[in-house]
DNA sequence: AACAATCTCCATCATGTGATGGAAACAATC
DNA sequence: GATTGTTTCCATCACATGATGGAGATTGTT
């Protein structure tokens, strides 16, 4: 479907790649507006007006990283999926948290770049809309909560939602929490799958029944 | 200790404390870089130069804000402090939520001005970082998971900062997630509060004895 | 070697932004 | 009513940024 995206990926040292690749950790660093387009071109180590000539405006290439993102983050998605068969859902959940949680503190930018979306009030909104609500159709499908895709209760995707931020946010405030907690890296990333795990497994192993059936009335 | 501050919160009318008011809701919807001295005087209905002989540069208005914001949370978490007297854990939980939840929804800029506190790599981070170690040390007590403020497990920190990424999510985001689940903004309040329950409740009511006693050592 | 197509850079423009100086309006005191 | 201090606005500056045109370099093809 995107043409240009496929080029790029032909080829990670072609020019097209290569600014994709400064860009995506730039914009995840710095947001879309503190990221100016001298300073991905500075990083790829070119000039601007080349940046340009690959991939036209800044809004152009912006879109372009979180498309990649998002490719990315379905294939994750697709290896829960396979990965949860035949698993109860707590185990499932377990899977789901790593799976994530290993993708997200290898691609940290990821996880700023969501939540960056969160706030723009720009006219792109619409494309990310669309990915979240895809992302929770398919979490709630790969954990069983769901039937099929059109079927998800408004309180089951409200806990997928809480769910999925609790991931993001520790993997995107790391740089802010974990001098907070005062350990290592490494350390980091079992405190938070252990955290993550701790708080949302007993929540949908010992209350998904009941949650499931009143599951389409809100209070 | 500010007492510029307190000179705007004398007097409501007075314009230092117009302006403080409009560039809240402007950096909240906005964040810092999208939001400009001219758009807050507009907003305001006043001059750019007026706003700076008032306030300084740009960044001691956005630190205003900041210290304004966390004042008020900090008021909040007394009021919850108060309230769990004599409640048990759980009760606790659903208290600090109601009145966390609340606050925020009559507020919404706020949960935005903190998220995006987590993002700027400016320097003012020092600044809230302090104000976050505060809030978590003092909800752990209120919420009786530690003796003192001094001595917070690294799980509870991290337990107690995955609730509170929670709740600012489901504010923060309220703009994106509301149109997804397809409710009313009343129902989305209820919503929220119910599922915040749901996930955080059992977790810390059914493993909170053995959370604490196994509390120092990771893994 | 000649040519065409692609790629890269230098110079430059238009615009928006943070910030300031100084003049004018206003308020308070005597 | 004059004087002094405070507040507000107009005009303007310096600078960073997004973006472009066109010249030069590079590559591939015949």
């Amino acid at each position: 479907m995107a043409s240009p995206l496929e080029k790029a990926l032909q080829d990670p040292g072609s020019m097209k790649a290569r600014i994709l690749t400064s860009a995506r950790r730039l914009f995840g660093d710095n947001g879309f507006s503190d990221t100016t387009t001298r300073m991905i071109a500075g990083d790829v180590g070119i000039d601007v007006s080349t940046l340009h000539y690959h991939w036209g405006e800044k809004q152009d290439l912006y879109e372009g990283v979180i498309g990649a993102v998002h490719e990315e983050i379905m294939e994750r998605f697709q290896e829960v999926e396979r990965r949860c068969r035949k698993a109860d859902l707590g185990r499932r959940l377990e899977i789901a948290i790593d799976v994530m949680c290993d993708y997200l503190f290898a691609n940290p930018e990821v996880a700023n770049l969501i939540l960056f979306g969160y706030f723009r009030k720009a006219d792109h909104t619409a494309v990310l809309d669309v990915n979240i609500t895809t992302y929770i159709a398919n979490i709630a499908v790969a954990m069983g909560l769901a039937a099929d895709q059109e079927a998800v209760s408004v309180q089951t995707k409200a806990r997928i939602l809480a769910v999925w931020h609790s991931v993001l946010n520790f993997i995107s405030g790391q740089a802010f929490f974990r001098p907070m907690l005062d350990v290592a890296p490494e350390t980091y990333a079992a405190v938070v799958k252990e955290t993550l795990k701790f708080i949302l497994v007993p929540a949908f192993t010992i209350d998904t029944a009941e949650a499931l059936k009143t599951g389409s009335n809100n209070h």
